[in-house]
DNA sequence: ATTACAGGATTGGTGAACAATCCAGCAATA
DNA sequence: TATTGCTGGATTGTTCACCAATCCTGTAAT
């Protein structure tokens, strides 16, 4: 019978501890408002009542304010001194800083391709191939996940969780605008044989080519979303 | 007598609006919570006690509870359940990370030196001659603020708020580093020269060249920290 | 049509309470 | 001596009740 834990064992279960961290109610309130919010369910310029929320929760309005704040912290949520929690309408400005955004971050992460892990290239291309099984079937709202997936792996790329993270809300605000565009299918189809070519470049390790097709993608992509959506400023055209 | 308000009326108030914002206790309390860590006043591994700090400041510990979530979500603080918030302690990784994140920023950024307004590539230049002149000083605590603003202004020249933002998180983080790091003399002394040639670079447009110069500046950076700062993560090296 | 003014609703913030959890120290045991 | 078991105290997690400040709406007055 051996003696003790081996260095080994240690290292093995440190491996698991981030799997045992369970999250406080504020955390679990925020995860849940925050899908909501993406997936539209509360339309911008939504008012989020404290009172009903809470009372729909069952959190108490310290608890849910601490979610709030967070959210808030996201830009999942905007906050007005003494009116409330409001969901945000974002504006044609938004939508430029947020392509301005993307384009710093997959564009350099893009170029990276050539020295990424080939796990992390072979899961560009893996979100591709969902996105195209996605398309044949004609789900094409899982066609939106599934390259909102392509370009956090195209990200990912640059091997950084800060990356990682950064990405994941700019996507998420994105979605915001999404859900108020017209049809997946028709803003979606187009792109999906553009993920296949910039996939394939990263797979290859082309990164100098996949980061250029990359911007004009975004740079395509921008230039259609801000011909139909068209939010001003506030106090500019009211 | 004119009848009414016209329309430039309308947009000069309109202009004022961020100015008459105020803010709440948990954002005030975040804020002042925010400079002492990053000052270093408290070092990283220390908890923050609801009840010490909350007595000290005046406010509750449901609002401070707010502001600690805020800042646990900036990374200046890190929630352990049950056990209480801490001034985070950085770990080699982190400083890798971070860096990684500031070569796709600022890299990026620098890139697009030639579109960028001159005002924000003059504002660069400022930022190098406060440095110069804090060092001709011998105030070397200002020459390590200055350094940070001019890469704060670097990313600046994206034009892209969200990248402000972001930039202004990261470093925020590296202060944490710096402050448990050896004099600011020493480390920043070799740099002033740097910025002034990518600073240069900036302002005559050449975002190829100043890209170049950042990005191994950023690498020597980044080296020149790893070789005295080795905290490993937690689970690896106990 | 604009202003003035109530009334009610909602948020901003506090303090107290209680359960759950963690931690340090001591005792018991092998 | 080293490990395990236990216990009391301290801190956090969460809720609740309360009050002041602010905002919104509708109505009355000009």
């Amino acid at each position: 019978m051996p003696a003790g834990i081996t260095e080994d064992m240690v290292s093995a279960l440190a491996r698991d501890r981030s799997g045992l961290v369970h999250a406080s109610t504020a955390d679990r309130v925020t995860e849940l408002l925050r899908t909501h919010i993406m997936e539209g369910l509360f339309p911008p310029g939504t008012r989020l009542s404290e009172e009903a929320i809470g009372q729909a929760l069952g959190v108490s309005r310290n608890t849910l304010r601490e979610a709030f704040r967070l959210l808030c912290h996201e830009r999942l949520a905007v906050h007005e001194m003494n009116r409330g929690i409001f969901v945000p309408v974002l504006t044609s400005a938004d939508v430029a800083d947020i392509y301005k955004l993307r384009r710093l971050i997959e564009g350099g992460a893009a170029r990276l391709a050539g020295g990424a892990s080939m796990t992390s290239r072979l899961a560009v291309r893996a979100t591709v191939e969902s996105g195209e099984d996605a398309a044949a079937a004609g789900r094409w709202f899982e066609v939106r996940t599934a390259d909102l997936r392509f370009h956090q792996a195209v990200a990912a790329l640059a091997g950084s969780p800060r990356t990682d993270e950064l990405m994941r809300r700019a996507l998420a605000e994105l979605r915001l605008i999404f859900h108020v565009m017209a049809d997946p299918e028709q803003f979606h189809a187009p792109y999906l044989e553009r993920n296949r070519t910039i996939a394939d470049l990263i797979v290859r390790g082309d990164g100098q080519r996949a980061e250029a097709d990359l911007r004009s993608y975004l740079a395509d992509a921008e230039r259609q979303i801000l011909a139909v959506y068209q939010i001003p400023a506030p106090g500019t055209e009211p």
